[in-house]
DNA sequence: TTATATAGTTTTATCAAACTAACTATTATA
DNA sequence: TATAATAGTTAGTTTGATAAAACTATATAA
């Protein structure tokens, strides 16, 4: 068979594959949030002192979108805001220890996935995998 | 670094590579469609004569969601059904032209993508990848 | 100092997608 | 033949995500 329709059928597969794995996260512990939720947390956990516009622009979503959606987890204590000190318009975001708990719960629950990989994949295959994706996240974007 | 570090690391790209693998068709010609719906299209253009009962148990949900949003793509003129001559409680699902149409152009924007990883993947790695991608989804099911 | 710009919030409204429950039509079975 | 089960529909509701527009508070520039 030609190698592009194998590749379109290996993405359809990854899509697949993808959807489960964050799917995971919606069941157990984690259960009780949203993927978007989760995902909010994530970008916080991942850029310490980020604020609504800024998220805003990284997920082309309406600042009001964004501020309605942090302020259910300020009310949720999981997420806090901090005031600038040199500009008071400012307020950087920051996790509870309640979010970066979440943080962890939902760090795990990949780490669990990624175990199970390990198991099959050999060391080389391993590299081969993570060379191939950073190939193409760099030629992507 | 420990290759279990680096492969969380690489899933989280992939996540982000795909969510915009599938973003994309949320522009140009399929902007009109939601990915739930391109996603309908694409169960029954993979099972032809799906029915309403089969494609809620493959989505894990319920008849009567899946009954309204196939009523809607036959509301666009994008799905058929046709009545069972055997058993007049069944009606097997059909994608019309413009479904048919539709499924093209969705595989289009996917079969563009492929063309740029190909361009920057040589032959063995596409391999691997399309290798590496099969291991996982026979083990992870 | 007045006008303008920026960060974030609130209000109101819309939409997609999911659910439950009750329904019709048809088939299978006791 | 009367009763069960099955396929699909309809009505009504809930939830989550989104946006537009008007707002407050603060900072900057003319």
């Amino acid at each position: 068979m030609n190698q592009e329709l194998e590749l379109v059928e290996a993405m359809d597969e990854l899509s697949e594959l993808i959807r489960k794995f964050q799917n995971q996260l919606l069941s157990g512990e984690l259960k009780a949030y949203t993927l978007r939720q989760l995902y909010y947390i994530e970008l916080i956990n991942k850029q310490q002192g980020i604020n609504v516009s800024e998220i805003s622009k990284t997920l082309h979503v309406k600042k009001s979108t964004v501020s309605i959606a942090i302020n259910q987890l300020i009310g949720l204590d999981i997420v806090t805001k901090i005031q600038s000190d040199t500009d008071k318009r400012f307020y950087s975001l920051q996790l509870t220890s309640k979010g970066e708990n979440i943080m962890k719960m939902h760090m795990q629950v990949h780490k669990d996935t990624i175990k199970k990989i390990l198991k099959i994949l050999n060391p080389d295959e391993v590299d081969n995998f993570i060379k191939i994706i950073n190939k193409i996240k760099v030629s992507i974007l």
